[in-house]
DNA sequence: ATTATATCCTGATCGC
DNA sequence: TGCGATCAGGATATAA
């Protein structure tokens, strides 16, 4: 479920309900997370929330124990708010609560792929690649991750140690809008065609993130509410459906197992 | 180094 | 309405 836009979303509506508040205890639910569980965490303060990659890391005031608490929602995971009063939410229950005083956060994720995870060091969770909303994103580094790589545009783009956040939906939309072939080999773009890659990948995520992200099936943000950027998908979900640019029907076909959605028409 | 496949899980949806 | 098959926004391990 949730690329970079989505797990954006979350850590920055969450970061104003909680941080600053003093965590009670991590209540673990699912066995699967039981190498997370906390009996206590000490009424140490939460100092701030933020995106690393696809995780939402938590970090605490420091002390004892180990400061930081990454979770990769995967698919489905989902992390919401839930004030002190409102009734923990059932079917699915919550693999995991995270409870401070005045509210909780609870970890809801019915398929059980996410991970939580305790963090001596932000190193150990610090993705390997570029995070394409920082600086550092330029176009000659866009150029460098390319140069090397005989991979297929879609799947070059899913690959989490050379750009990380870009997932499924978004992969398809970013080549959508740079006009180019998802089966294009990633080392053989000109200047021209890095340029529009680069600009798409930033122009995609960047208005993701203003929508609060896209719900095709379930994503929720941490106020359990739905994205805004389902509206503006161009290309993905729509097969057979007409190109909101040329009118020609958006093709589907598999690229690594997975469904890649594009318009032969506008890609050049 | 890249690619294909299996795996981790559950729930929604589709076709019959 | 029921039921099995298929499909999901992620990522990793293993084999080819």
């Amino acid at each position: 479920m949730p690329e970079l836009p989505e797990v954006e979303t979350v850590a920055r509506q969450l970061a104003p309900l909680s941080v600053g508040r003093k965590a009670r205890r991590l209540v673990v639910r699912d066995g699967k997370l039981a190498g997370a569980a906390r009996r206590s965490l000490g009424g140490r303060r939460l100092e701030s929330v933020f995106r690393l990659g696809k995780q939402v890391v938590f970090q605490f005031e420091d002390g004892a124990g180990e400061r930081w608490l990454a979770v990769h929602l995967r698919m489905t995971g989902r992390l919401l708010w839930r004030a002190d009063g409102e009734p923990v939410p059932e079917a699915p229950a919550p693999r995991a609560e995270l409870a401070f005083e005045g509210g909780a956060i609870d970890f809801v994720d019915p398929r059980r792929f996410g991970t939580m995870t305790w963090l001596a060091r932000l190193d150990e969770a610090r993705p390997k690649g570029i995070d394409p909303t920082a600086p550092e994103f330029t176009l000659a580094a866009l150029g460098r991750l390319a140069a090397d790589s005989r991979q297929e545009l879609k799947t070059f783009l899913l690959r989490q140690d050379r750009l990380v956040g870009v997932g499924n939906i978004y992969a398809s939309e970013i080549l959508n809008r740079a006009r180019l072939d998802p089966r294009r080999v990633a080392g053989s773009l000109d200047e021209a065609e890095l340029r529009r890659l680069h600009g798409a990948t930033r122009a995609v995520l960047a208005a993701a993130i203003r929508a609060c992200g896209t719900t095709f099936s379930d994503f929720q943000d941490a106020h359990g509410l739905t994205g805004r950027y389902q509206a503006k998908l161009r290309v993905y979900g729509r097969e057979g459906e007409p190109c909101r640019r040329c009118g020609a029907p958006i093709v589907r076909f598999e690229q690594g197992g997975r469904s890649t959605y594009f318009c032969p028409a506008c890609a050049e």
